[in-house]
This record gives structure tokens, sequence and C-alpha cells, in this order.
DNA sequence: TATAAACGCAACCGATCGATTGCGCAAATT
DNA sequence: AATTTGCGCAATCGATCGGTTGCGTTTATA
């Protein structure tokens, strides 16, 4: 059971139903009405989701709620860092360059 | 063969490579070089971040250098940006909460 | 020219993945 | 009280994953 994020976001489906929790808290069956796959397979992503930090669940009567936990997402934001430095730094070049014209 | 950014990204293995070719271009031995897997292994790794556009290769004589493309990762850091979005809104609600006291 | 080095490619294998199906249980509804 | 609804859990199954082994080809080296 390896549950990282960078595994968690490996599936469309999942980046799909992260994006989708942008807007807001929603149950699992409001989830998976926005995608062909059965609720079942909507709520096995959903634990994935929720194992690895990016989802966090706040019950509500015989409803589970599912909000995005967006801090999550920094870990990788943060192993990004020095790409994001690798392509500014091309831009910058790229600026140098057309300053010389 | 699913063969996007977001996949590749999700071996642990991976990643390291890229991380690791921020420092420059590097054949594939020199990059097995650095860890514990068979020289084969880390070849198919290099393969699948080729396949995706993470990885360019250069030949030099019987060597192949494989130099990381950066501008691939923007595809994450686009992606990214609803979720930063987030973080940095909590992040400021903070800040005006601080603002209060 | 024989040998070694650098590498890709294909076959194979156990482990994990994503999806379906069926079940059980608690909270609402009738 | 009986039924429906919302949901999690477990078993199952084909597909894919990550790794190893073995082989072939091209380019250097002795």
């Amino acid at each position: 059971m390896r549950r990282d994020i960078y595994q968690a976001i490996a599936d469309p489906t999942r980046r799909a139903i992260l994006t989708l929790l942008v807007s807001g808290a929603m149950t699992p069956n409001a989830i998976a009405e926005h995608f062909d796959s059965s609720r079942q397979a909507v709520s096995k992503h959903i634990q994935i989701l929720t194992e690895c930090g990016a989802l966090k669940q706040k019950q509500q009567g015989r409803e589970i709620y599912y909000q995005l936990e967006a801090e999550k997402m920094k870990e990788i934001d943060v192993w990004m860092t020095a790409f994001r430095k690798m392509w500014m730094d091309k831009f910058d070049q790229l600026d140098n360059l057309l300053d010389t014209i």
C-alpha cells in the first residue's frame, strides 16, 4: 500500500476528483455523478485520495462530505521548485537574448 | 501504454532521476550508478520518462546522454494552479486575521 | 581484428491497479 | 415497523507495473 500524493494523482479520474472538489466539499454520490464509473469505483478513488491526505471527510448524518486538503498539494509544488527554476532560467535567457536585438 | 507525465512521476525512482538530471545530462550508466537497481531497470525508467517527453536523448558516439525537458514539468505546474490559489487564499485569510489582532 | 563497453529490446514473473459485483449497516423516509 | 438511501468493505479478475535475465548491435579499445 504505497500511498503518496504522486501515486494518487497518477490516475486521471483522481485528478478530476481533486479538481472537482476545488469548488467545494461533496458526497461520494455527488462526485460519482460527474463520472461514467460506478459509485464503488469512485469511492475507491476517494479512499486512496483520503489515505494519502489529499481529502478529509466530514460526516453529516448518513452523508459523508469529502473536502479538498489543498495543503497536501504543496508537497508537489515544493518538489517542483527545482524544475520551475529551470524553465524560468530559460525564460530569462530568452529575455536577455531579446534585449540584445 | 498510458504515458503521461503524471504516471511518470508516480514512481519514486523516476522522480529521483528527474531531480538528478537537473544538474545536467547523463548517460544511463552514470544514472544507474546512483541507484541500487540494475542498469536495465533504470533504463526502463529512462525510457518511460523519454516516452512522455520529460527527457530528450542526445547520441554521442556509443553513449546516449539524457537531458531533462523542464518544459514538460510545466504541465503539472499549470494543473496545480487551481490548488495553489486555494492555499494562497488560506494564507491571505490568516494574514487578514493576524491584522485584526 | 578480437575484445570490451554502452546500450536497446524482448520475454518473463510476481505484485499492484482499476473496475465490477455482492454484501452489510446505519441513517433517513414512508 | 418496513423500505429506501448513502456508504464502506471484501472478493474477484484482467491489465499494467517494476524488476530480472538474456541477447543483439554498434562503437570504442587493445
